[in-house]
RNA sequence: CGGGGUGUAGCGUAGCCCGGUUAUCGCGCCUCGUUUGGGACGAGGAGGUCGCAGGUUCGAAUCCUGCCACCCCGACCA
């Protein structure tokens, strides 16, 4: 059953597919590409939710929501925007069925054309800055700091489970502010949050960096993004932030009146992670015994699996787990007591090992019989025997130990898959033999960058924050270089 | 949209080339019993428009034609 999972984005899928967050890929080939979330992949989706929202809260931003639909007559408003996005949207024409009068089924009611087509959102910068417009009128209603939770759409040709599907949920932050300093601020300052969320929760190590102008966002004048590296050696984006300039002010005409009375277009920044996040953590966590999630992240921390002959066993040996329950509860750690008499404990360990559950706890007649449980670990899979005295504690120290280790096995492969690259020959054999981020001199032509990616599908992730200058000679041209950039073949 | 491949039970499959009883096997599911410290065992049972439509034939999962769907590779992208 355990195959080499760790290796290949194909294996993910079957993950996703047999047990672990499956994401069923509808049958109609409309809605291919879409997911169901089943309810314990969900559960790690709220997990990250509920996280995000609490750093956006303090970080002084809101809430809010706006329309799915987006006038067709918004969306064309910016060019640059409008060329991002237009390949890919889905389009609503119609708003009403009637029956087919050949008695076939419904169909499509020609009389009920809508005047204006509108498009299902694939981001809300458009039905978002038209809306600003009503909000700002001086600079004392500035900051807007205003989030979104939602789903959006795109009609992407080639759909990957978790990493690029054509529907996903994500938060989508747009703020407005008076300053140009401000924007940036606040652009680098959702950066960071993506950036301590990424490590300190999903365990990811992260590079936090800026897009070159070919892969900056549709309409940005600056993109920041957050850089991971999955164990099959590719780079995936897992989040980014956008300096929007006065771009989408201009479009739609947003200005406020200044202190001296002048009045001025608002700066502008957008920002945003989706469930991508969660085919991130299994990219970079999981084994071949399947998912194995951060404690911060997972749905249930600890399982309790209790081992007994009969019901007056189950009785006693339930007690003491549910006692042990209390106590690791009282400490804020999420607990699950398992005891479906349905399935043996052999069964239960595997299924919550596939489930990525961070800790098992085990409790039969033998640990009543010394006061003991078993702990197994599922990040290094050691077990130990442990008193049940003080084992909240014990438990509350290796969760975070685990929490700690994942983090630090990550970014050690991440260290490990970094190289340097000095020439052609040496960039190319780095990309093919060994994977992962290759940092190397590149001319700062867009030309270049297109030529390298042809020729071998690496294309630039980022060009690292306080990146350290050194002269150097493009590795593709030979051409003058100043810095270092990281280059790596990507989801 | 281009190139390649595949459709048989909830999942994974054999059979197809070379047409011939009641469509194979494993997992899973249901019942009963024995089990329960690492994915239990035995016995019994349920479950199928063989992707769809047409054709050839005494007879089609198998041969022919058309259609549909899905998967992989490429362009596009969080």
């Amino acid at each position: 059953m355990a195959k080499n999972f760790t290796t290949r984005e194909e294996d993910y899928s079957q993950w996703y597919n047999e047990l672990v967050v499956k994401a069923d890929l509808a049958e109609h080939s409309a809605v291919r590409g879409c997911m169901v979330i089943k309810p314990y992949g969900y559960a790690i989706w709220e997990k990250i939710q509920a996280q995000l929202d609490k750093m956006f809260k303090e970080t002084g931003h809101v809430n809010a929501y706006f329309p799915l639909f987006i006038p067709k007559s918004y969306l064309s408003k910016e060019a640059a925007h409008v060329e991002g996005f237009a390949k890919e949207c889905a389009v609503v024409t119609h708003y009403r069925l009637k029956n087919a009068e050949d008695g076939s089924g419904v169909i499509v009611d020609p009389d009920a054309k809508l005047e204006e087509e509108l498009i299902i959102r694939p981001t809300s910068e458009t039905i978002i800055w038209n809306t600003y417009r009503g909000w700002i009128e001086s600079y004392r209603d500035l900051p807007i700091l205003v989030n979104q939770w939602a789903n959006v759409v795109r009609w992407e040709m080639r759909t990957r489970l978790f990493l690029r599907t054509a529907e996903f949920l994500w938060q989508e932050g747009h703020t407005a502010h008076a300053t140009k300093e401000e924007a940036i601020e606040e652009s680098e300052k959702m950066l960071d949050v993506y950036a301590d969320f990424a490590e300190k929760w999903m365990a990811i190590p992260v590079i936090k960096g800026i897009k070159t102008e070919s892969e900056r966002f549709a309409g940005a004048v600056e993109t920041y993004c957050i850089e991971a590296l999955m164990q099959d050696g590719k780079a995936l984006q897992a989040g980014t932030s956008h300096f929007l300039g006065q771009n989408f002010a201009k479009a739609f005409d947003v200005k406020f009146a200044t202190k001296e009375g002048k009045q001025e277009y608002v700066w502008a920044t957008s920002w945003g992670v989706s469930t991508r996040l969660m085919g991130a953590i299994i990219m970079t966590h999981s084994d071949d015994d399947g998912l194995v999630l951060p404690p911060n992240l997972a749905p249930h921390q600890v399982v309790i699996v209790p081992i007994y002959k009969g019901d007056e066993q189950l009785k006693e040996i339930s007690e003491h787990a549910l006692k042990i329950k209390k106590e690791l509860e009282a400490k804020g750690i999420s607990v699950k007591y398992d005891n479906r008499d349905t399935h043996k404990p052999g069964f239960k360990f595997a299924e919550y090992e596939f489930k990525g559950v961070p800790v098992r706890i085990a409790i039969g007649p033998r640990d009543i019989e010394n006061g003991t449980v078993e702990v197994a670990r599922r990040d290094t899979k050691e077990k130990e025997v442990l008193q049940q005295k003080d084992i909240a504690i014990k438990i509350e120290h290796l969760l975070e130990n685990i929490q700690t280790n994942l983090y630090q096995k990550a970014m050690d492969f991440r260290e490990e898959k970094t190289n340097k690259a000095n020439s052609w020959d040496e960039f190319k054999d780095i990309l093919e033999n060994k994977g992962g981020f290759v940092m190397a001199h590149w001319d700062g032509t867009a030309e270049t960058e297109e030529k390298i990616k042809q020729e071998t599908k690496a294309t630039i992730r980022c060009i690292p924050l306080n990146n350290k200058l050194e002269e150097g000679k493009c590795v593709y041209t030979g051409n003058l270089s100043k810095q270092r950039v990281i280059f790596a073949k990507s989801y």
